[in-house]
DNA sequence: GTCTACTGTGGTAACGTTCCCACAATGGAG
DNA sequence: CTCCATTGTGGGAACGTTACCACAGTAGAC
């Protein structure tokens, strides 16, 4: 591991103790030009006797490479973002190189904090979760970089990877509609994000396409969480004039937290209300019922940010803007009402 | 944030605009010595002017310090180990140094690659979840680190932050025996774990204290999976001779694939079957009924762990080995049966 | 036999910092 | 007035690589 000395071994070294000079040892370790066999040979062997492992901050001052990319996500406690965070980082790998992952928590300094860390340790690219939506220095990020997430639609000259929300909806608003609920309540998170539009506007497409009047849907919004959804849900409980109530979450932890309320208003779900989730976290599987929900390819989308991050670090970019295709978790938060019963169907209004 | 011709500014370009030398501009930069107010602010103005970002592979190149640290956990994508990333790195990012997060998916292989990742990024120092507990380069290892996790307790001469399972047991087995359970089932990790020994060799240690033979408890055994705990809850229910069932998971996900089995099995928790589980995962809020479990600090373990490994790297160390207290989280999966019957406490075996 | 192309190799200049030594200016003690 | 310590500053070596140029040796073409 370490030479004589107790110091790290350097290329210098290796080269000594292979009888070469250190351009034929960085030839060797980097592979790109012809060697000769006997060279090779006595070079591998001192690597290996040294114990030499490359310096890659000595060569990233020299050839402008880090060998670090970088990923900031919301947080990577979140089981979504950490998916996508795993995702990256396998991918990664594959490349040699490490990743930096950073948590923002939606915080426009803690994210200007991250960006200057990633920028100091001069990593290859980025791939950002931008907090806000007005994400500013973009053009003078000067970095190559991919966005993730929804904030991407802002920026259609950048390259993203994202879902494709739209089929996302589409999925949703079938499997509800081939269950009977033509016409679901819709639980949405806050205003100020710029997922809800983008949901909200699939939901409205699909309503179109479909010959549903969209005002018909009755609507709630909270925050996207759990005790966001229980308390969206029990204003939607207080309405009055429903039968059996279906709701669509635009996310799971709202998902999780309406069925908490279904529950405590002494109803319960399927029977009486069905859910259906977004994101698929793996916590839907414990609830009871289970919660079906369209589940977002989280992994996907890290391994294919990594994939378009490096085409443009590369300078083969296309600027490309990938949105991946979701798919349906059926769990069993959704009753069946097709058959037996299609008048109990629940307007909304 | 670039000068005229495009490149990044260097401190060179800094000294220059501020009429000083680069020498100056580090000292000001950072902050050590005494620097005259003129030449400080001079050269505050220039880094703003010039949007300079010190280069930290340049840096570290000199000075040895490359301003990473890493840390290698079983998988970012499990909720108690995102946890502990996530202390880490916030707690990494208050010293401005940034965090490599690896995932060795307990395989042998990938530690490897990531710990040669590791060394060539040339990292401050690591903390470690050792996929085996025979980590072998562990005193070649030329790095300062700290391990985390069970197998800390192989290696009492090395730095190392865990929960501290004795009492974690001890908090189970009290309110367990509180509500009327005291000699439970165990719901055990599969036997190649050195976890599993330790969770086995506290409750044995807790029994001895609380005179309860621990010849008499119940044990199965499964992988730390949802399914392995569905399977081993199953064989459990199979034998006779059971009024109320009370079991201690060892791990979370145990507890939530008991909790189905139960449910499959035509009876109710916490009505027949009472459940307590292991580690606090976000899930356990979601079950039906609420996951009854002890928390371990997983945020704490990632922040002291960065500590300890500042301690290390500065050659302040004492090789301490911390461990952190968990705490009870309860949430309705144990039933009471102290007062009204307590003829009917489950008795093992 | 000379020229040219190619192959394998060595030497050296970067890269952008930090570290260390030198030194000028200042001021107080003797 | 001389000496010495202190304060602020500058200059250059060093860190371990990669990039680039130079060049010796070989072989084939004419």
């Amino acid at each position: 591991m370490n030479n004589v000395s107790g110091r790290r071994a350097t290329i210098i070294d290796v080269a000594k103790q292979a009888g070469v000079s250190k351009s034929t040892v960085a030839r060797v370790l980097g592979g790109s030009t012809r060697i000769s066999e006997d060279a090779r040979d006595r070079v591998l062997k001192a690597v290996k006797d040294t114990g030499y492992e490359p310096n890659q901050m000595a060569a990233g001052t020299r050839s402008g490479r880090s060998g670090l990319l970088a990923i900031v996500i919301p947080d990577v406690t979140n089981p979504f973002w950490a998916e996508v965070a795993r995702g990256a980082q396998d991918r990664a790998v594959r490349e040699d190189i490490s990743l930096l992952i950073f948590s923002s928590d939606w915080d426009a300094d803690k994210e200007a904090t991250h960006l200057r860390s990633l920028r100091r340790a001069r990593v290859d690219g980025a791939i950002i979760n931008p907090v806000a939506d007005n994400f500013g220095d973009l053009s003078r990020f000067g970095l190559p970089f991919v966005l993730i997430g929804s904030s991407a639609e802002r920026f259609p000259d950048t390259a993203s990877v994202g879902s494709d929300i739209a089929q996302a909806v589409r999925l949703g608003m079938d499997v509800l509609a081939t269950n009977g609920h033509r016409t679901p309540a819709l639980l949405l998170g806050p205003r100020s994000r710029l997922a809800r539009a983008r949901f909200l506007r699939a939901v409205h497409e699909h309503c179109v396409e479909r010959d549903i009047d969209p005002a018909v849907l009755a609507m709630e919004e909270s925050d996207y969480t759990v005790s966001g959804g229980h308390e969206a849900m029990s204003r939607l409980l207080g309405r009055k004039g429903r039968k059996h109530l279906a709701v669509f979450a635009a996310n799971d932890l709202i998902a999780l937290g309406a069925m908490m309320a279904v529950r405590e208003a002494g109803l319960s779900c399927p029977e009486d209300v069905s859910i259906l989730g977004f994101d698929g976290i793996p916590a839907g599987a414990f609830s009871w019922p289970g919660l079906t929900t369209i589940e977002k390819p989280g992994r996907q989308i890290g391994i294919r940010a990594v994939e378009s991050l490096l085409d443009e670090i590369a300078g083969r970019a296309e600027h490309g803007r990938i949105f991946l295709p979701c798919r349906l978790v059926e769990r069993g938060s959704i009753a069946d009402l097709s058959a037996q019963a299609p008048a109990r169907v629940a307007v909304g209004g």
